[in-house]
DNA sequence: CTGGATCCGCAGAGATACTG
DNA sequence: CAGTATCTCTGCGGATCCAG
C-alpha cells in the first residue's frame, strides 16, 4: 500500500510471465546463439564453432528451445551430406536489439564489475 | 573468412566475458530482485514477500551476489531489530533501464511466444 | 528481523558412442 | 553433417534448524 510495499506480481504479470519467458533468453547460452544467429543464416557446425565451450548436446538443446519459442526457425535441406540453416524470425530480430543494449551496458560496465568483485572480495578473505 | 563464418568471440571479447557479466543478471531470480529493488530501498523481508516463490536462502545468495558485483548496496541498521536496506547503485540503475526494454518485450511478445511453444507442441504429441 | 549452516534430491550439463 | 541416446556427475535450489 505504502510507496515502500512493491510486489514483483503487479509488475509481472500475475505468476511472473515475464520470468518465464526471460528465463528461455536468459539460458547459460541464448544470448550467445541469438548472436551468432543474427549475422544471417547459420549452419549447425558454425554455431558449434562459433560459440567456444558448448557441448553439441547443449547446443541442439538450446536450438530446441529457442525453435520451440518461436525465435529461430530451423530450415532442412534434404541434400547429403544434410544442411540444416538457422535464423531469426521477425520477433528475436526485435529481441536482439534489447540484447545489443544489454551487452552494450556488460561491455561498458565489465571493468567496474570486476573491480567492485576484487573489492569485495578482499574485504573478507 | 566468408561472410558465414562467426566467432562469438569476436563480438564479445576473448573468453565471453559479456556472458560472464550477463550471467549474473540471467539467474532466475536477479531480474526480480533488481526490478523490486529499483522502487527504492526495500527491506530483506519486503524483497521476500515481493518475490513470491523465492527462498530465503535463495534471496540470500542472490542478494550477495548482486552485492559483490556492485549492483546492489546493502545498508545495515544496528538497531532491535536489525533492519537491513538493499538500493541500486549507479551501474544498476542504468541497467535497469536495459532491463525495462526487455520485459517490455517479453510482454508485448508473451502470446506470440505461447502460440509459437504450443504449436510447436501440437506438431509432435 | 536477517541471516548462516547443513542435508539432500533432482534437473542441468559434460563425455562418449552411435545413427540417418 | 546434424543430430540422438545413455550415463554420469555436479551444483542449484528447497527444507530445516540455528544464531546475532
Amino acid at each position: 500500500m505504502s510507496q515502500s510495499h512493491i510486489d514483483v506480481t503487479a509488475l509481472t504479470g500475475e505468476a511472473c510471465p515475464v520470468s518465464g519467458v526471460l528465463d528461455h533468453v536468459s539460458g547459460k547460452w541464448s544470448i550467445g546463439i541469438l548472436v551468432a544467429a543474427a549475422q544471417g543464416p547459420v549452419r549447425f557446425t558454425e554455431l558449434e564453432r562459433s560459440i567456444r565451450g558448448i557441448s553439441r548436446r547443449m547446443l541442439t538443446l538450446q536450438l530446441r528451445k529457442l525453435e520451440r519459442d518461436g525465435l529461430l526457425t530451423r530450415t532442412v535441406y534434404p541434400t547429403a551430406p544434410p544442411k540444416v540453416e538457422y535464423a531469426l524470425t521477425d520477433m528475436a530480430r526485435e529481441l536482439h536489439e534489447s540484447l545489443l543494449t544489454l551487452t552494450g551496458w556488460a561491455t561498458r560496465h565489465r571493468s567496474a564489475i570486476a573491480a567492485a568483485q576484487a573489492e569485495y572480495d578482499g574485504r573478507l578473505g
